[in-house]
DNA sequence: TTTAATTTTGATAATAATTATCATTATTAA
DNA sequence: TTAATAATGATAATTATTATCAAAATTAAA
């Protein structure tokens, strides 16, 4: 279900006394259909082709209104530039391998490293907010060639 | 022993027919004497003290050769610039945890993670060339604040 | 040790990603 | 319908970085 994005989208507008607007409406609805990850820049082009007259300072507020709301979240990959993604809809974290060739991102989940992450944290006495585990290197297809 | 980093950069130097130059060894002794994680800027504020001509340009690219050659690593922390650290002398691999309030960075390794990065790798046939766990939070001393 | 080829350098322009500014337009509550 | 305030697009500003280029430094050869 795309509610439980809908409904931190909603109040976070609500909690926040912002108004309402179409083109916000728009880019939020937009970025639902979205499958895995994305940059500023990949929204502005599709979304300008069906609202015309947007501009790129309306994408790169209302995206940083959805990683506020907990809609979205960010990564770098390594890049300095935004990667974002819509967030675990589920309880489950999940993390990133990157092929440096290709680009491809393949999602994992790994219960020993999730259990053992938050153990050296408790270890340091350390409250964690986020984290995040990458691996660079090569992806099957591209070790072909 | 400081000399596996000297091994990398004058190997490094060699192998690519390049010339030697005191401004690039100043930089290059200054940063071994460097404990931990340091930007761009941070070396060139502290460099400009002592050499008083030296261009940022030079900084950046000297930088860039010693990630080049392994001396250095770099990451993002999730920011958009880049952080560099000494790359590890030993075999052993360590990841981070960085507090977003007072932006201490506190290193740690766990066998357990990395060896199940490992296994998570081979399951997708994935060639590792690099990882990195970074884990956002509060540390003690931040909490009590 | 002069020369000639090549690299390194600093200053600065260019670029990329992002944020700030500001006048205009849209939304909303009264 | 209006008055207050938020949202918007255009664009300037900012930050981190890379590219350009003429001058200076380095090195190998004569």
């Amino acid at each position: 279900m795309a509610s439980q994005s809908k409904v931190r989208y909603d109040s976070y507008i609500q909690e926040n006394q912002l108004k309402s607007s179409k083109r916000r409406d728009l880019i939020f609805e937009h970025i639902l259909q979205i499958q895995g990850h994305f940059t500023v820049d990949n929204i502005y082009q599709e979304i300008s082709k069906i609202d015309r007259g947007i501009g790129i300072a309306t994408i790169y507020r209302t995206v940083k209104l959805l990683v506020a709301s907990g809609v979205l979240t960010e990564q770098t990959f390594g890049e300095k530039k935004g990667w974002f993604e819509i967030a675990d809809q589920k309880l489950e974290h999940h993390d990133h391998m990157i092929c440096t060739s290709c680009g491809k991102i393949i999602e994992f989940h790994n219960k020993v490293i999730e259990s053992n992450t938050y153990q050296i944290a408790k270890t340091h006495r350390f409250i964690i907010y986020s984290h995040k585990l990458e691996i660079f290197g090569l992806c099957n297809t591209c070790q072909k060639q």
